[in-house]
DNA sequence: ATTTATTTTTAGACAAACCTAAAAAAAATT
DNA sequence: AATTTTTTTTAGGTTTGTCTAAAAATAAAT
């Protein structure tokens, strides 16, 4: 059934999967951008995960996963989101300091060792950033959330997830104290930048770039 | 410093490293046997080994680990051997379980995550075959001990280690309560076959074959 | 001390995953 | 509708790590 995949096809996979998120299907260059390769590499991996049948490839169209693809996709990220579970909250990393390794432990494939992990950890719904950890059947329920930059003023909200991997951003909302399940109102728009004064707890409020205010997700109260 | 290296070049390090315990040098077909690959591909990754001056390789001759090499390999046992530990004693594997899923987990390189992994364990000594932990500066103890088939009649010891991974052979001792600190005695030397006739604590004494006896190390009391 | 057998290395190929440069297809512009 | 620009694919090359077959070196046996 699952055929065994190389860790590149594992990226190009996951990628894959993410990229389709925000799109109807997805474009050769938009993957090479984001696995920072070049194009004429992503085509023949295309070609490779066509012929796996985990890929509907149309040439110069563009491409989305298969079913099958779709279900090794939810398989890996399951894999990378419990391991940062378990280096955030078993072995005491900073939420900005677990992708890198969670990058590459996620390649280790063994069923028994990921269904151990998760048992371990207390079956957790979401990572450290918020985003839902899919179950062993690749069932993933997703939070409804919204950016914080479509959030009306003045409507308290609380922070979901922080939709960028960066540790330069997420060490700038620990630096602010805003973690996931905290407390968010906007206070103000600031329409020459699209950046925000936003106000959390009876903290002073501070200011915040459009590209942040993208990030942060959240859920209005 | 350390160079970066490949799961391949891993892998034969650790694998030169073992070899080289129990002999002066290693030879390019023992390396091929232990790493189930062709002698030429062997010869192949030697020249690479000593250009980045981890081996000391004498063409035709034999070879060696350098110095460097030497702490390379006791790095990737370390990390091989907190893992089976973590495995263990933290996701309740069997000991006979664990061998395969940590050759995956030793290549995952970050040195924040070996040591957190240490601490979190709490600085263990040994991994579940009784194979002493190398620490972060490569240091290692090893334990007194000698094979149970050298062990003299009578005579009360302890196991410290089984130097073989098979999980059919871990399983075995574990369905014959034969574990790691476990109290043994040799009743008997079978001359035909160098078998044992072995008895642990108050139960009925059983048959162990050469090959078992050679692999489990024992200290007397 | 030759000859024979074994071990090791070299030579040349192959697959995976990448690359650059050129060609082809699709999209955008005039 | 024809031309230009952008996107994508093809063609051919590179590196890593493997292989088989043949050659060279060493070891063993007569």
């Amino acid at each position: 059934m699952s055929p065994n995949l190389s860790v590149a096809e594992e990226n190009y996979i996951k990628s894959i999967y993410h990229l389709q998120q925000d799109a109807e299907s997805v474009t050769t260059n938009a993957l090479a951008d984001h696995i920072k390769t070049k194009p004429a590499s992503v085509t023949d991996m295309l070609k490779k995960l066509q012929l796996k049948n985990l890929l509907n490839y149309n040439p110069y169209k563009g491409f989305r996963l298969s079913k099958e693809g779709n279900k090794a996709a939810l398989n890996i990220i399951r894999r990378h989101r419990l391991w940062e579970y378990f280096l955030v909250n078993q072995l005491q990393f900073n939420w900005d300091e677990v992708h890198d390794v969670a990058e590459q432990l996620e390649h280790v494939i063994s069923r028994k060792l990921v269904d151990k992990l998760d048992a371990f950890l207390g079956y957790p719904k979401f990572d450290p950033h918020g985003d839902p950890i899919p179950d062993g059947n690749g069932k993933i329920n997703y939070q409804q959330q919204m950016p914080l930059i479509n959030l009306p003023l003045n409507t308290a909200a609380i922070i979901t997830s922080v939709q960028n991997q960066s540790s330069d951003l997420l060490a700038f909302l620990s630096n602010r104290d805003m973690h996931i399940g905290t407390k968010v109102e906007v206070k103000q728009k600031l329409n020459f930048d699209n950046s925000l004064e936003v106000k959390i707890k009876n903290k002073q409020s501070f200011h915040v770039s459009e590209q942040v205010a993208n990030a942060i997700q959240v859920n209005p109260l």
